[in-house]
DNA sequence: GCAAAAGTGTTGGGCCTACACCCATGC
DNA sequence: GCATGGGTGTAGGCCCAACACTTTTGC
């Protein structure tokens, strides 16, 4: 089909996208990835990885490849967050951001590149943020509410994980994003009789003392085939 | 604050906000509202309500105005639904749209004003929707999985009836969107335990034969300082 | 051998499910 | 008086929460 005709709106408006990425692991907990600001406006601030919209890529292609040239990360997990887009929350002219939530994990969960892109890109625990440019915290502050009632009827936890823990990990990660205790024998009890983590036969590697815990996997085909067929879960 | 700077980004693509709004009573079930196109694209075919985002408005009030000058009706509940933006969703240009889920109370479930910005407004039902313009149906798709879900752990349903209801309309609406039937004695002891439930001195108007109900009415206040104290329901 | 973390079962109570008969009203 | 829909209670089973001691390892 061929048009000819053209949109009449005129509009001054820009779409951007920007993510949260989540990075954990055991001992430090939750953190993010965030980037410092090269120019103005927020020059030297830290920010959300994010970018403008190419007209011909899609809103994923879009955070990917900002992601990667901002941070060179390999992201794990993607998915659609929110769409901020109060006329003010840009001071140069209107921005609209999709905003995309994004795991990245533990065993990838290392130094990030800085790139041509930032100035610079580092992780920092959730709880122990630097002051974040535009209505970047309110971004963040939505993004931690979805990560926290999300683990509880779906297995991205297992996605901030390795792929192959211990149970405790999987333990502490419950415990530290419910913000609360979690008994050990219910939890695995509970956790196993889902039936979707495979028992490996191997030992975690020693870290400090105590006893070295078996190695689980978490197993998606089981997990989808299950859900196919109205499986449904909550913590 | 003045800020000299423009954002240096050229781009060639324009927003839109779409609404999918919902409508039910006890005898059509869950209906939708469309419009029907007055220009190409899909000149004649029936479509979300929606159009382009003003630049000084947010995102809400153009869905509000969009809606107003569409249809004329009158919303009840409103929250973002997702984004959509794949560059080839409308034939014309790049458009991403914002859609939302929208309700409307079924005493304000009345015919829909035919306005100068739409050729025609109906209610539809939702299991005989027409084929959509644009990927509005995906739109749609999107907002009943959403509905039907929410329904579950958030007091949405409510939006859905009128503000006193006997109680068997609670029950088909609940038993309607679950699509299972629901045990009439467990249904009313589990919302009953739950508090939210004024149940008023009064009966249901009759509509036709048969024993007329106790009307209740949704205790927002109650509901809302229940959740505060960290209350949570799950049908 | 001691410190640290992993592994492991049982019991009581509460909640959820299943289930059927009588009541109020209109015609 | 009959048809239609509203209103009501109980019993069994399952799941969830509470709870503590033994084992393995490093040092």
């Amino acid at each position: 089909m061929f048009y000819l005709y053209r949109v009449k709106t005129t509009q001054n408006i820009k779409i951007a996208v920007d993510a949260v990425v989540f990075g954990y692991d055991t001992s430090n907990g939750l953190s993010l990835l965030l980037i410092r600001r090269k120019f103005d406006p927020y020059q030297g601030s830290w920010a959300l990885p994010g970018g403008f919209v190419l007209d011909a890529e899609s809103l994923e292609e879009a955070v990917t490849r900002e992601l990667k040239e901002e941070t060179g990360v390999h992201i794990n997990y993607l998915e659609q967050l929110y769409t901020f887009g109060s006329p003010k929350r840009d001071p140069r002219q209107r921005i609209v951001s999709v905003s995309y939530f994004a795991i990245v994990r533990e065993s990838a969960h290392q130094e990030p590149e800085a790139t041509t892109d930032a100035s610079d890109a580092a992780w920092f625990n959730v709880t122990e943020l630097p002051n974040l440019a535009f209505d970047h915290q309110t971004i963040v502050n939505t993004a931690i509410e979805r990560l926290r009632s999300k683990v509880r009827y779906n297995p991205v936890g297992f996605e901030l994980l390795d792929t192959k823990f211990p149970f405790s990990d999987l333990e502490k990660l419950y415990s530290s994003l419910l913000d609360r205790p979690v008994d050990r024998r219910n939890f695995k009890k509970k956790i196993m009789s889902l039936g979707i983590l495979d028992e490996l036969n191997e030992k975690a590697p020693h870290k400090g003392a105590g006893r070295p815990g078996r190695l689980y996997r978490f197993n998606r085909k089981r997990y989808d085939e299950l859900v196919r067929d109205g499986f449904h879960f909550e913590l």
